[in-house]
RNA sequence: GCGGGUGUAGUUCAAUGGUAGAAUUCCAGCCUUCCAAGCUGGUUACGUGGGUUCGAUUCCCAUCACCCGCUCCA
């Protein structure tokens, strides 16, 4: 078993996109920057690791409820988060030594003036007024301000004015935030409880890069865990646990994987502690589950923006408060990329010598459950109503080109556990076929009756 | 955004100022074929747009994409 380090990212790239799981998007016009493409087995697996994610947190806990909230918000939403503020920065570069910098940081380093409040304009006078040097090679040379937005900007309406203009979601999490009242009344759920959801967010990274780690358009899952002021890091450790949990379930090894905390200078606005599950990807260690404590910081905000009142009346207690919020928050395509590159290995066939590449996917993600395969295309019919009678309960593969030697590896790339082989013997004498197991490349003979019962068995989850 | 590198079949890699060759994959056919079997045949590529030139995949420019580094960040 190759260890992550061992594991090369072209080869995974390369596995994905020749397999159908990733494509580059908008390829044949040249493609787009950081955009991809989920193929017919990428979808599938995809949305494996999105139902595990709600059996797990929504289906399995007793706390927690869904939701598909809007992607567009009202933008005074963006205010109360604070994102409009803290997702914008006024960038310079050096024209010098080519390095960019923040201009609110510049001036603030400089001599201590916090800029709050002032006009990109403003501040671009302040440093040519003061000559403000480069921190990097000391001279002043800089390009005019440039607005950074980490949100994506959009219209709604035909008409582009200032009035219609609306923000692409950068984070699921707002969208639970300002449902919370409705929720907790329809829902009729006491303190703690929880809001999971699933759905796509953007942001206007400034790098994104290493395939599908870090991009624009991204889907998260989330999880906003509503608990007494106090309890907070009670519930911390609880989620802590319970996301190692699920992601050693599926079969993230314990050593790919590893906590850190965040530093306080790192946390973002909204947070009072945050710890990283950190993977070791092929390119190295990254952040793949971020839990945060994000107090009552964005039930206050709405209400003071909102006038509404975020206040939960505690029956146990007769109190009243803002609840405290605990937030696990993950990527799809992050946990995706995990996955493939903990399935990910190259074995080598004794016999032969050669290299047989397998993904060792959990039976629950993997695309294909199970393929059937006969060994001469003479055998289709039979063969063919396997695969009719299987696909009932699962999503089957059926193959019955080439030899027979070929369609096994085919398999095993894509991380399918099961082959069923339906040979002559099958149709002539014992109405056995055979399974085979990608992992432990065993081979049973089990009469055709009783497969459906077997792998209800086998792929139970 | 900056600096460097790269761009030829699905993939890996050649060659060439006179429109490209291989391996593998893929497809079809034959085969009672259980771990990338064999035989026969076949499809498929010079990222895009300009320029120089009689002629550009090759040289030049731009652009797009990817990789590495910097910067930034959740």
């Amino acid at each position: 078993m190759l260890k992550n380090n061992e594991k090369s990212m072209d080869k995974i790239v390369e596995l994905c996109k020749g397999r159908g799981f990733v494509y580059a998007g908008s390829e044949i016009y040249g493609g787009l920057a950081n955009t991809w493409d989920f193929g017919p087995l990428g979808v599938e697996l995809k949305n494996n690791i999105k139902n595990a994610w709600r059996k797990k947190f929504i289906q399995e806990s007793p706390y927690n409820v869904g939701l598909d909230s809007a992607i567009l918000m009202n933008p005074e939403t963006w205010v109360a988060s604070g994102h409009l503020k803290n997702f914008t920065d006024p960038l310079m570069d050096c024209k010098s030594c080519h390095t960019r910098h923040r201009a609110d940081q510049l001036i603030e380093n400089f001599d201590g003036t916090i800029p709050a409040g002032w006009s990109n304009e403003q501040m671009f006078a302040y440093i040519q007024d003061k000559q403000i040097p480069c921190p990097d090679c000391g001279k002043h040379d800089f390009t005019d301000i440039r607005q950074f937005n980490l949100m994506f900007k959009t219209f709604q309406g035909v008409t582009e004015n200032t009035k219609s203009e609306l923000y692409l979601r950068p984070e699921t999490a707002q969208g639970i935030f300002v449902n919370f009242q409705n929720i907790q009344r329809t829902s009729r759920k006491k303190i703690p409880f929880g809001v999971a959801q699933v759905g796509k967010s953007f942001r206007n990274e400034i790098t994104p890069g290493n395939f599908i780690f870090r991009v624009r358009e991204f889907e998260q899952m989330e999880l906003e865990f509503f608990c007494k002021p106090g309890t907070d890091l009670e519930w911390f450790a609880y989620w802590r646990n319970y996301c190692r949990e699920f992601l050693l379930n599926l079969g993230i090894k314990e050593e790919n994987l590893r906590l850190r905390d965040h530093d306080p200078e790192e946390l973002s606005h909204y947070s009072k502690a945050t710890t990283d599950f950190e993977y070791l990807f092929p390119f190295g260690w990254g952040e793949l589950w971020g839990i945060a404590d994000r107090t009552d910081y964005d039930l206050t905000q709405h209400q003071e923006h909102s006038g509404k009142s975020m206040e939960y009346f505690d029956p146990d207690d007769n109190s009243k408060y803002i609840p405290y919020v605990i937030e696990p928050s993950l990527g799809v395509e992050r946990l995706f990329l995990s996955i493939v590159t903990e399935a990910y290995d190259e074995e080598i066939v004794p016999e032969t010598n050669e290299t047989r590449v397998v993904m060792h996917l959990h039976p629950a993600l993997a695309p294909f459950k199970i393929a059937v395969l006969p060994l001469s295309k003479k055998l289709a019919p039979e063969a063919e109503a396997i695969y009719h009678q299987l696909s009932k309960k699962w999503l089957v593969d059926y193959d019955d080109r080439g030899a027979i030697g070929r369609r096994y590896r085919r398999q095993d790339e894509i991380g399918t556990p099961f082959c069923v082989t339906y040979d002559f013997d099958t149709k002539e004498k014992d109405q056995c076929v055979t399974v085979r197991d990608r992992d432990t490349m065993e081979q049973i003979r089990i009469p055709v009756t009783e497969l459906e019962s077997y792998f209800a068995e086998k792929l139970a989850y």
